[in-house]
DNA sequence: GCCGTTTTCGGCCCGACTGTTTTCAGTCG
């Protein structure tokens, strides 16, 4: 794995990950199914917390996070003080570790897996291909020769691209509005949905779910099956089909009578954790939820909903947007009238992080800025890499000043159209956290974004006053992807957000939500965190190309899983107010 | 193991599918 190397504590995705382990060795213990969930329900609160959990533990706080008592805290103490949890190395005895990954595999949970191991020996991947081979799996009461197979298949692909991987939405999502728009023409089907993860505008998914109602299923499903980007598919049956697209994306089309829609929508658009807490919520009010309709316990009445909004309303709750059904609380929030006003696209005024080609975008000045007009915006921050960017897209303080000038021109030439170009300048943080122009050619700036694109490993320290350093700066108006992470691939430094919250708040310092889907940081947890801190979030594209200035939709995306309203975003006011909440 | 608009104990969401079975266990979402 892939994390910031530092002498320091383990990170919460190095706890979170703790926790799952033990959960999968409690399961093949054979625990009681209550306790491995809240295991793994543990390590979900652990890897989705915003804060260092190793701080929070040493400040008997820990047990403030739903899901996580006193054992889990217990055992989050042996993990930093002896780097181990006890049950956990003794479960590791009884259980060699290489038996951890034969759970990976789709279709084997733990009961198997644990009677392949007692009976046949299977302790690792190569065992269970031995096993196969030796088609010794059939022999064992309650499997057969077509589970073998179905193990071997899931073995084989697990070898060809290794376990199931994780989609960028940004991949996904063009893929699924694409085969939603066309199963939506076909004559057969009266309406087609994406729901799932992709509806939640999730950072990545697994798969992709669509739900539809249609006069004539089987066509439909088939029509699927034959669709152009499919490359293998399951039986179509009236229910749906399951297919594999070209490019590996695994889809879900799922089929219903019209009567029960909103039901099923809302039941497929999950998250799991918000249907559950949803169910639990029913069940004190002697109602059974499903995707076929609330039953009412103690009748047996059934209401079928045609609507998501109506299953709300059942329910005693108001409407709650797909974005916001994590689990999180938004239950009790929606029975208490408490859910915030989402913001929308509409409501963004400019966007305020841009390349053109003076630094390594793809289309100049003009392009971009023309663009940006079309798109309704009020304001443009041009904001190319600095002095030390390297990679030969480098610019320097004189190329800077004759951009400021050139930008003067473009504004003049606007005249009397509502839009204002700012000079800006994407401008590097020194490990030190200094800026790499001189202080008085950063004044003559419009705007500038700070950003650390060098050094990520220094240790949580030095990062966070490395941060802390640049908001101090007067010019600095807004810390670019403050995490840096890149999803699936790079995970974020380590810093301490609380303090950088508190200083950018303090400091007038912007932070921005970075729209490229890659990226997509500040992260919807540590969004909500700086919003609650006071701090203006700013949504940015930085984008590279005309195109990428559509980016603001993920940046949206991730403004409204973090619950954010129009208030708390900056760049959703006109210039005039955009302009009096700038430090300068 | 966690948690409290019935509860500090006794519950804890719901159904489909698959492969193996003559009624169901395991897995998944």
């Amino acid at each position: 794995m892939l994390f910031a190397v530092s002498a320091n504590d383990p990170v919460n995705a190095e706890i979170a990950a703790a926790f799952d382990e033990l959960g999968t060795l409690y399961e093949l213990d054979g625990a009681i199914s209550y306790r491995v969930l809240a295991y793994r329900q543990a390590a979900k609160a652990i890897r989705q917390s915003p804060v260092s959990i190793a701080e929070l533990t040493r400040a008997g706080r820990v047990t403030e996070l739903a899901g996580i008592g006193k054992t889990t805290e217990e055992k989050i103490r042996a993990l930093l003080e002896e780097g181990s949890i006890p049950s956990a190395e003794k479960l590791k005895r009884k259980f060699p570790p290489s038996l951890l990954e034969v759970t990976l595999i789709p279709g084997l949970g733990a009961k198997t897996v644990r009677r392949l191991y007692e009976e046949l020996g299977v302790a690792s991947l190569d065992d269970l291909r031995e096993a196969i081979a030796g088609e010794k799996i059939r022999a064992l009461k309650g499997l057969g020769p077509k589970a073998e197979e179905n193990i071997a298949a899931q073995l084989e692909k697990l070898g060809a691209d290794g376990p199931a991987q994780r989609t960028l939405l940004s991949d996904a999502l063009p893929v699924a509005m694409k085969l939603a728009a066309d199963l939506s023409e076909h004559p057969a089907s009266s309406a087609v949905e994406i729901a799932g993860s992709a509806r939640r505008r999730a950072d990545t998914v697994k798969d992709i779910d669509l739900i539809a109602t249609a006069a004539d299923p089987n066509a439909l499903a088939k029509a699927l099956a034959d669709h152009e980007l499919t490359a293998s598919a399951g039986n179509p049956t009236a229910n749906g089909v399951k297919v594999t697209t070209h490019n590996g994306i695994a889809i879900d089309l799922r089929i219903v009578a019209p009567e029960a829609y909103g039901n099923l929508l809302q039941h497929f658009t999950g998250s799991a954790a918000h249907n559950v807490a949803l169910r639990e919520r029913a069940v004190g009010m002697g109602l059974s939820v499903s995707e076929h309709g609330i039953t009412d316990t103690e009748s047996g009445g059934v209401t079928v909903c045609a609507t998501e909004a109506a299953v709300y309303e059942r329910l005693g709750l108001r409407y709650i947007e797909p974005e916001l059904r994590e689990g999180r609380g938004e239950i009790k929030a929606a029975a208490a009238d408490e859910l915030p006003e989402l913001i929308e696209l509409e409501d963004i005024r400019g966007d305020l992080h841009s390349h053109t080609t003076l630094s390594d975008g793809k289309n100049t000045l003009e392009e971009m800025v023309a663009a940006a007009r079309a798109k309704g915006y009020g304001y443009f921050a041009v904001t190319d890499h600095s002095a030390s960017h390297g990679f030969g897209d480098h610019v320097t303080a004189e190329r800077l000043e004759e951009r400021i000038d050139e930008i003067a021109a473009l504004n003049e030439s606007l005249g009397t159209a509502r839009f204002r170009v700012l000079a800006g300048s994407e401008v590097n943080i020194g490990s030190d956290g200094t800026l790499d122009y001189p202080d008085e050619l950063l004044e003559r700036l419009d705007w500038v974004v700070a950003s650390v694109h060098t050094s990520f490993r220094m240790g949580r320290e030095k990062m966070t006053a490395r941060f802390l350093e640049a908001m101090e700066h007067p010019s600095v108006n807004c810390i670019g992807h403050p995490s840096g992470r890149m999803l699936l691939r790079r995970e974020p430094y380590d810093f301490d957000i609380e303090a950088v919250v508190e200083a950018a708040a303090r400091t007038k310092t912007m932070i921005e939500i970075n729209g490229n889907p890659n990226r997509r940081d500040l992260n919807e947890q540590n969004a909500r965190l700086a919003a609650d801190a006071g701090v203006k979030i700013c949504l940015n594209t930085d984008a590279h190309r005309v195109r990428t200035l559509d980016f603001m939709v993920y940046a949206l995306a991730t403004a409204r899983r973090a619950g954010l309203t129009k208030a708390e975003v900056a760049n959703a006011r006109p210039w005039g107010a955009f302009r009096k909440l700038m430090k300068r």
